[in-house]
DNA sequence: CTGAAAGCGCTTACAG
DNA sequence: CTGAAAGCGCTTACAG
């Protein structure tokens, strides 16, 4: 018997099928008795209930579904590791109240999918990933449109029920620290023209808390590049060339803040001797670097867990616009 | 109407709904214009098929099953990046057959779970992960006795289907490199007792290579830290004060060579003037350390594919043991 | 080329 | 507390 059926056990433990499913799903008003003599009989035989078949009958399949957006062309072992990580606590959330994690990295209109929810395979869906695929965030605001909704990560606002960092506190953070260290000349190098909010709010919130102290950064946008590290690197160079004497900068991201750092070393400065560096993000990679980087570090564990709750929410109730508490780890870059 | 039905488009094409399932499935023999209609009709509504439904009545889901096995209490972010990229590279090859991908992280008999296959969920399952986690591959070698089979990276050996990198000719190159850029005194630093087979081939090959050219390469085993880089920094600092004139290192993956460059930086020596250091996996982190890593590289789209095809060959004929093939990438640090 | 009908394996309202 | 039966939404063999 290749696969038994709740049938299989029924006639095995000498009951009807109802009563086989009824004490698996552990129904009340079961025979304690026969409870244990099915459990046995299932054990046995290896039963493992069909979920397509239960599915089908409540209309639930206890899965989300997680769409990773990539940049077109891009290797895997390329996406931005705060995705991978956000992955992670996505589905250790998912995991943690009974229900499958169904995965889908997209990059072009060849594999685009907004259908999970529509054809049953999840009960929601989360979208997260680059912010600088913007033909993918289009698709993705048609299906909304079209009523196919999810719930992702720093959008760009209205249309999307979101979730993001507390990126102004993150961004007020980094200023507090670099001016307590004694920083003067002070730099913000991320997109401005993003159509996600988030590396605005960083940036505004760094200014505002600058400035109210009497500094006014200055404001760079990192030239096109393959990736975020290796636009870090080119601003980095164009940064000081315009302005050698900076002596801090706030990275809107930490692939960001790397290439900064590799841009920095290159061109003689010392980190942070010359230049303090602060990222965003709390990538692993951060503390690998030499020297290690200070960050702003979002709390994963509750991103995750609040996505998925916040995807789980009937469609008529959704909180959108939760925020994520971040805290700043001073490593060795500022 | 919350989720149109194939009898819905059936009603608005004015065909029967058998006639729906056979011209949106493209069956043969469904007429042209009659394929058109019910499409229209399909669009109009919104309609997408119940997968559920369709898997129940096909007996097969067109899933993959994915399990990443992780340390116990390990943080998500601290994931071997490695194995985040395999994912990736899993995940491309999975959609490009059109395939779902079902991921599950894994740690400790709290969410240990292997029925994926049996419950219908998925068509196969792939197990990768962590080799140092042995509670974890007990449980999924008592899985696949039981029946509950699967493809796995890098495993122990025969009770397996595996599939692993050409380690034995990563070790050789390893060693060529090394001594090809002058380098005597050579060290393998790695597991020497771990229940996977693919330490043991990279420090063979590395030996064996070493060996034919006149070098007898010193094996140290990390000592046990809470990871791969922690073990690293410290086997560094062993290895360092007992053989102060170490000349050349292979560790046994790029997260123990991160650490080992740490180790080598905090107690003085230069990288790689004083020290060759080269890696094994090609993750992201080594292209950004200072000087950038020398890896060996696995072709993860090949690994991909290959664990996705082997994973869906019919569980009579499964060939194990496919080795992909691994290429030195020469950067700084070696 | 198209339709009526059986059946995939469950869950649960209904009856006892 | 337990059983017989309906029905979730498909796919496809069978009949026309």
């Amino acid at each position: 018997m290749l696969r038994p059926t709740s049938f299989d056990v029924a006639e095995r433990a000498g009951v009807s099928q109802s009563t086989v499913s009824r004490a698996l799903r552990n129904s009340p008003g079961v025979n304690a008795e026969t409870r244990a003599r099915v459990a046995a009989a299932a054990r046995e035989l290896g039963y493992v209930v069909d979920r397509h078949a239960s599915s089908l009958r409540l209309k639930s399949s206890e899965t989300i579904a997680l769409v990773t957006i990539c940049r077109p062309g891009e290797d895997r072992s390329a996406i931005n590791p705060f995705y991978f990580a956000l992955l992670g606590s996505i589905a250790a959330a998912t995991s943690a109240r009974g229900f499958n994690l169904l995965v889908s990295f997209q990059e072009s209109a060849a594999n685009f999918r907004a259908d999970f929810v529509a054809s049953g395979l999840a009960d929601a869906m989360i979208v997260i990933g680059t912010t600088s695929n913007r033909t993918a965030w289009d698709f993705f605001a048609e299906a909304q449109a079209a009523g196919l909704g999810f719930t992702c990560w720093g959008s760009p606002g209205d249309p999307f029920h979101w979730m993001r960092s507390d990126n102004g506190i993150g961004g007020r953070l980094a200023a507090e620290h670099l001016i307590a260290g004694g920083r003067r000349r002070l730099a913000f190098i991320g997109p401005q023209r993003s159509p996600q909010r988030q590396f605005d709010e960083r940036r505004d919130g760094f200014t505002a808390a600058a400035t109210a102290r009497g500094v006014t950064p200055i404001l760079a946008e990192p030239p096109a590049a393959s990736d975020r590290h290796a636009q870090g690197v080119a601003a980095a160079r164009d940064l000081l060339a315009r302005h050698p004497d900076v002596d801090g900068i706030f990275a809107a991201s930490d692939m960001l803040a790397l290439g900064v750092l590799q841009g920095l070393k290159e061109t003689g400065r010392s980190v942070p001797g010359d230049v303090a560096l602060i990222g965003f993000d709390g990538i692993r990679a951060g503390t690998l670097a030499d020297p290690a980087l200070t960050t702003l570090e979002p709390d994963l564990d509750a991103a995750g867990e609040a996505l998925v709750a916040m995807a789980l929410e009937d469609t008529g109730f959704r909180r959108s616009g939760t925020r994520i508490p971040v805290r700043l780890v001073a490593r060795g870059s500022a």
